[in-house]
DNA sequence: TGTACATCAGTGAACGCGCGTTCACTGATGTAC
DNA sequence: TGTACATCAGTGAACGCGCGTTCACTGATGTAC
């Protein structure tokens, strides 16, 4: 009883952290189905527990939050995939994305932040989505570059159907998150989601490369 | 000079919906890069050129207006589709995305209204866009049904490559507008969306049916 | 054609409310000696 | 280890502002006779 789990207890510098990670949650809470643009300073530091003039003591404007939510969202983002990474996916692509699916439902917020900042809101924060998925095309590019299958694609092409593959993910991402878990919708989905990644590959396997190249083996599957 | 050019002269139901569409497009005019829920009622009032008070005699609230909006928005991309589909543009598929590009930038605002709120914004809004989209990609399917290669394909199939097709246009057109008109930037994106296209259709020409057909020819091209 | 009345798009004052931001403050934590 | 001072996350009162909505109104247009 002498500790309250490191509520009492704690630096200033840490719980400084803490009431920033709750501006940073409140921020994601709040915003269930509204965009962020539609959500007041006042509200985020009700839903953190803190004060409304507190709320400078860690951000300079709601833009400033706003850019710190999408980074947050992101590293998540980016552990979900690196971890899909490592998997041995190639294996059974429809069991791997069923593990992707779980992810998404774990970190459900973060993702419907994201799909609805995308193209939505404040400009700050669009511009800060847009660099990361373009990063996150990026590393696909080099995936895929390490496929021998694809290894005399040039770089614009492989960029391309980068594109293309997480545009279609992306559209299944958002499908899902209207869907409920677990549901027949949601199986409709990921199902809809494996076949367009299917028809996406076969026509890789048929595709010329912009440097004519003969005799090519087919693409990579799963 | 006795007739200045109708302002003075209507009846008072033609007034009544020039201030309406004043207020549609008054709303269009505010989103320049914002979302739907950030603008206020007296916004686009005041963008209309009438009190806010009059804004109740035309709607109920700013979530019909911005089903209206909505709906105006997609009477425009309807109209633009109708078009596109009666060129004969399975000849030069190049030339015909170029002249959709050209209607995309005369309808620009409508189209940045929509593919911002299709994630974005106040639910009412969002599901009537998502309505209208479930309605263009059937429309697509219908289009497929009719091509001879494909006559062998379930609706399933034929759903999910539509779904496929009409996602990577939508996501050409929200590249499309981020970027300068006749730009060379502007030209990448339309060069990658037509590869995109032709991957997609290379995937189909492979694709087996889910009722396994055997001896089939290859997939429309273009 | 003229008159009397109904309709109704738009007006303008007023309201209570939540907003972002300022400011001087408190008191616990951190640091220097 | 103890003291004196600095730092700084969070407080609470106060502000002016734009908001959505109410209400009684005005005056032009429409309709019935």
């Amino acid at each position: 009883m002498s500790d309250r789990s490191g509520t009492a207890t704690a630096s200033r510098a840490e719980r400084k952290e803490r009431t920033r990670r709750a501006l940073v949650d409140g921020t994601l809470a709040t915003i269930e189905d509204r965009s962020f643009a539609s959500v007041s300073l006042r509200e985020v530091t009700r839903a953190a527990g803190i004060v409304p003039t507190a709320f400078y003591r860690h951000f300079a404007s709601m833009d400033d939050l706003g850019v710190a939510v999408v980074e947050d969202s992101m590293r998540t983002l980016r552990r979900v995939l690196r971890d899909a990474r490592r998997h041995p996916s190639a294996e059974n692509a429809r069991e791997s994305l069923g593990l992707l699916v779980g992810q998404i439902r774990d970190h459900d917020v973060q993702f419907r932040f994201l799909l609805r900042e995308r193209n939505g809101g404040v400009p700050e924060v669009r511009r800060a989505i847009a660099t990361e998925l373009r990063l996150i095309v990026h590393e696909l590019v080099q995936d895929l570059e390490r496929i021998p299958a694809l290894e005399q694609w040039p770089t614009d092409d492989l960029d391309m159907v980068a594109n293309l593959i997480v545009n279609t993910m992306l559209a299944a991402v958002v499908d899902l998150l209207d869907v409920r878990p677990n549901s027949v919708a949601e199986r409709d989905v990921v199902e809809r989601a494996l076949a367009q990644l299917r028809v996406v590959m076969l026509g890789m396997g048929q595709w010329q490369p912009r440097t004519a190249v003969r005799e090519r083996g087919p693409a990579a599957r799963g």
